[in-house]
DNA sequence: CCCTATTGACCGACCATCAGTCAATGAAAA
DNA sequence: TTTTCATTGACTGATGGTCGGTCAATAGGG
């Protein structure tokens, strides 16, 4: 026989050494050469591994959410305060060290809604569950810790979308110059009206 | 002399012939040839009056967001409480009659995402304040007439972002199969924190 | 009241680019 | 030596965008 080659890994390997390049130039403006020659294969090898371009920046951003996730759920375990640990949650929109991953992620919703495509709606509809069930879990913790009122649970859950929305009018308008903050100030406000009063 | 026609309207017009056609295909599964065709001139045409495809999906949201605002300002006179109007304001989202306005926006969004473009920052821009601006209206006005808090300021800010972020997951993902019902059921939830109890 | 020069709208053949294909090649194992 | 799979880049078809040429309307001079 011949070689066998690990099809998911090499997946892994070419989206990985392609990183730099779609952070910096952007879905549309890149060629499948460039990216073929940037990952040192041939063009017809990417379209061994991928259907297209934009499957390319689906699974860079496979690859960095998964890290991105394990970190979170590091970082969450580091503080006790319900409104500290939605506050970390959240800061995946305006973080420094997520830059890379915004830039993926914000293409990738630009492909999502422009060419869909039903891996892509599986994984988007898995994270989006995968989330809100994180987020439900830090409401209950800080509703049985007596820190928050049993009403959060309604509204606390459309905080992901609400941030998902913050930070496409910050990357698409120049009307939100800092997103930290926005955010920040929406969940102490609501904190305000949520906390349980001593 | 030679004829002079009105550029700005004649860009309108050749948007507008093709709005059918663009709720239908998406701008990725259409071509300029197929779009001239539709709008009854030669390809050359087009680019005579849009720097390019993307270009006429803007125009196309322009127009129809035009109309847009002015129905929901109608809407919004003939009712009173301030819950009915936040309701009113964001069916945009879900609201049967917008499906082709939505399809269009839904576009707009992975475009500007996708392709930045300077007058389309400058639009998005403005929309967002006018909104921001209306709904803060509604707000001060609910406040006024002691049927919410005054922290309703704070909180309902953030409305607009949340709908976005909503329209933006059921249409990306299948976790989401009534967006009415989420976006008013949240509604509910704020009110019963902000609502003057009598 | 013609006739012609001028101007701006309009057009589609043409060009360059690029996504995606495929026949040929290489290389490891059997 | 044969089999099998990975790799490749030349090739093709499609399409976005350009550009030189054509047409139609008007102004104004004779």
């Amino acid at each position: 026989m011949a070689i066998i080659v690990d099809k998911v890994q090499k997946r892994k390997d070419i989206a990985l050494s392609c990183i730099e390049l779609f952070t910096q130039s952007g879905i549309n403006d890149l060629t499948i050469s460039q990216v073929a020659k940037t990952a040192g294969v041939g063009k017809g090898t990417i379209y061994e591994y991928f259907q297209n371009k934009e499957d390319i920046v689906f699974e860079i951003l496979n690859v960095l959410m998964l890290q991105h996730n394990e970190n979170k759920a590091k970082k969450l375990s580091q503080v006790s305060s319900t409104k500290e640990k939605l506050k970390i949650f959240f800061d995946f929109f305006h973080n420094e060290s997520d830059v890379e991953l915004r830039q993926i992620y914000k293409e990738f919703i630009s492909i999502s809604l422009g060419s869909p495509n039903a891996n892509m709606v599986v994984f988007q509809t898995k994270c989006f569950q995968t989330y809100h069930a994180w987020v439900e879990e830090i409401i209950q913790e800080g509703i049985q810790k007596n820190e928050i009122l049993p009403q959060a649970t309604k509204l606390v859950k459309g905080l992901f979308a609400l941030n998902e929305g913050m930070f496409i009018h910050s990357v698409s308008t120049t009307a939100i110059d800092d997103l930290e903050k926005e955010i920040n100030d929406y969940i102490d406000a609501l904190f305000e009206l949520l906390e349980v009063k001593k």
